[in-house]
DNA sequence: CCACATCTGTAGTGAACACTACAATTCTGG
DNA sequence: CCAGAATTGTAGTGTTCACTACAGATGTGG
């Protein structure tokens, strides 16, 4: 018994092709066909790889998490909460801006809000932005151990408020503003960490 | 020649409604059946009154945007730029978690990513986004001049500052967060302006 | 009371959508 | 080289979408 014809495309490169699709049109907003002829498939191909589009999306969201959690090992390795706050943001920042890229993040442009039907894109979403602020959390809690963060400060709100201007920051990215204007918002927000430091 | 039979329903109250689906579901994911439904009208009452889909949106956030406005006075009166941002952002925890409407923003969930042909909804809702953080920012300038702000400081980025952020709160909110965590956030956001003020 | 203008409900319209049936193709194992 | 397994391209499927034609209803001006 053979093990039947072997597939012709490479499966991470379709993956990044979809990717960019959802990120710029968000999964309703993304259609089959433009999936299919950016990943240069046809639908057949698609659904025998994925399973459906709500399936896709879930390989995408997969793939930009693994590569971003590859980034933010190193911004919780910055050596203070102050730096850890200052490198995820400027990164945002850039990151956001970047040409190679459409604008704003994907685990937010992805879906909003969305037709009946799709109910669960929102909570993929947002619980993959939870896991960055989980990651955040447990490292400001250490910071605080540490005594680099106020006895008084709350770990747990400071990561909840790094994600939330981060989120915030992709909104506007996808809005237009440019990297300049994403820097000032990441400088004037590292300031309120920084007031939780304890030599700040 | 007479005018015509008289409308049976109250614009206005169906506006209101129409708000409250594209609120919930995002432009694209609203559909006419269910705006119909809510406004308890039939299509071509819809149609006859606000042109088409798109129409419909703008109607509703020109009333959305009509109440916030009302709301955005009382913001700006507060007496310093640190209270400014204080009741803005409290404010926005609050009316962002009332669940006398959908959680989070019109202005976000609106839609932050669309579809082949309606590339103009995200532009929109971003336009008067745009307003509010005028607004805000010519109450920063004005709080410079009266030197309740440092003289480094720069309106500007306070401005989008605090945008970035009600815009984050709002995704959150969407997303789950519960009022306390929203306050949190907020609490954190307003430190950031403190630092900026003259006896900060 | 009649001509006319506008609204209302019913019942569709064509287009676009996610998804798939099917036959041809290309591989592996024996 | 042949049988079976998996992929491929073509060409659809039924459903849902935004939107509308039309006929009856309800008002005003003369």
């Amino acid at each position: 018994m053979g093990m039947g014809r072997p597939r012709e495309f490479d499966a991470e490169v379709a993956l990044d092709q979809a990717m960019e699709v959802f990120w710029r049109h968000g999964y309703e907003g993304a259609t089959i066909a433009q999936l299919t002829e950016a990943m240069g498939i046809n639908p057949p191909s698609l659904y025998a790889c994925f399973g459906n589009k709500e399936g896709l999306l879930k390989a995408a969201l997969d793939r930009y998490t693994k590569l971003r959690n590859v980034w933010m090992d190193g911004v919780v390795a910055a050596p203070t909460a102050r730096d850890v706050a200052e490198r995820m943001l400027m990164g945002i920042a850039e990151k956001q801006t970047d040409p190679a890229n459409p604008p704003g993040c994907l685990l937010v442009q992805g879906g909003i809000a969305t037709g009946t039907g799709s109910e669960n894109v929102p909570f993929e979403l947002a619980a993959r932005r939870a896991q960055n602020e989980d990651q955040l959390r447990d490292r400001f809690v250490r910071a605080k151990a540490e005594g680099d963060l106020k006895p008084t400060s709350d770990p747990a709100a400071l990561a909840r408020y790094v994600s939330a201007v981060s989120v915030g920051m992709g909104v506007m990215a996808s809005s237009g503003s440019d990297r300049e204007a994403l820097r000032q918002v990441a400088d004037v927000a590292v300031q309120a960490v920084e007031m939780q430091s304890a030599r700040g």
